[in-house]
DNA sequence: CTGATTGCAAATGCTTTGCATACAA
DNA sequence: TTGTATGCAAAGCATTTGCAATCAG
């Protein structure tokens, strides 16, 4: 199956109509070789920059917003004023440089979680994010 | 000392004046025996029920922030379009039901976290999160 | 043609900024 | 009186909503 029809088929799944937008946005996600972090300004700069086409926010939003709640997409837990996902959606957990706004990725299996709790009753567990928050040496 | 003198000190050390709105919102943070979790926004409600005044958002703001940054307060690292403080400044983890964006505490020494990799050169650990994202049995 | 979906302008709501006012010394 | 800090209205942004335009069948 090439590209073009996987993206189809991700957006027939995700309940999207394969657009010329969204067909652009799965490009800019899904096409390159390794996996990446970014805000929703961001993928719109790639995207415009790749492009020269125009896009909102908002189909940006709503697209990435989909592909999130299919699983195509994680949202990264972190104390920022933006929402940050990440293209990297095997078990895996992060360090956040709280000043810089910057996330590096850590793999599951180089943390070791043992003993987690039970949920309350009637919940169950959906995932389990790890935050290693740094900083700088000096501070 | 009293609890008035305990909020003069906090604020003092936090780098700000001791003035009748901040210390509505020592008492609101500091006075109740247990921690608890909130919104600025919530702040502001419970504030506002306990003594009638006004108080504007941006001074809760700019107080939680500088209490923050003195370690009086913790943000909690969740994905949620609003931002959560906790009272607990103990080491400590939560649960997070995405769907009612309701937290709860769990005790640091009921996860057990080993191996933690070693931060990027020049760069330390500030502090460690695990959420453990829950929903309903259904879902 | 018709009902459903799309893309986006405008609205919403959280957070920050700028500045007139109040305060300390 | 004078320089600094305060409190908040207004501005700034991230995100969501509502709807005219478009599309599928």
């Amino acid at each position: 199956m090439n590209n073009l029809d996987k993206y189809i088929k991700k957006l027939r799944e995700s309940g999207l109509r394969p657009t010329k937008q969204r067909l652009k946005i799965c490009d800019a996600l899904f096409t390159p070789e390794k996996t990446f972090h970014f805000t929703v300004k961001d993928l719109v700069k790639i995207i415009e920059e790749k492009s020269n086409i125009k896009i909102s926010v908002a189909t940006v939003y709503n697209t990435v917003s989909a592909f999130k709640k299919k699983g195509y997409l994680k949202e990264i837990s972190i104390t920022s004023e933006k929402s940050y996902f990440d293209t990297n959606i095997n078990n895996h957990h992060h360090f956040f440089d709280v000043k810089e706004n910057e996330l590096i990725d850590i793999e599951a299996n180089q943390v070791e979680l043992k003993n987690i709790p039970s949920p309350p009753n009637g919940k169950n567990i959906k995932n389990v994010d790890v935050i290693i928050n740094i900083e700088n040496d000096s501070q």
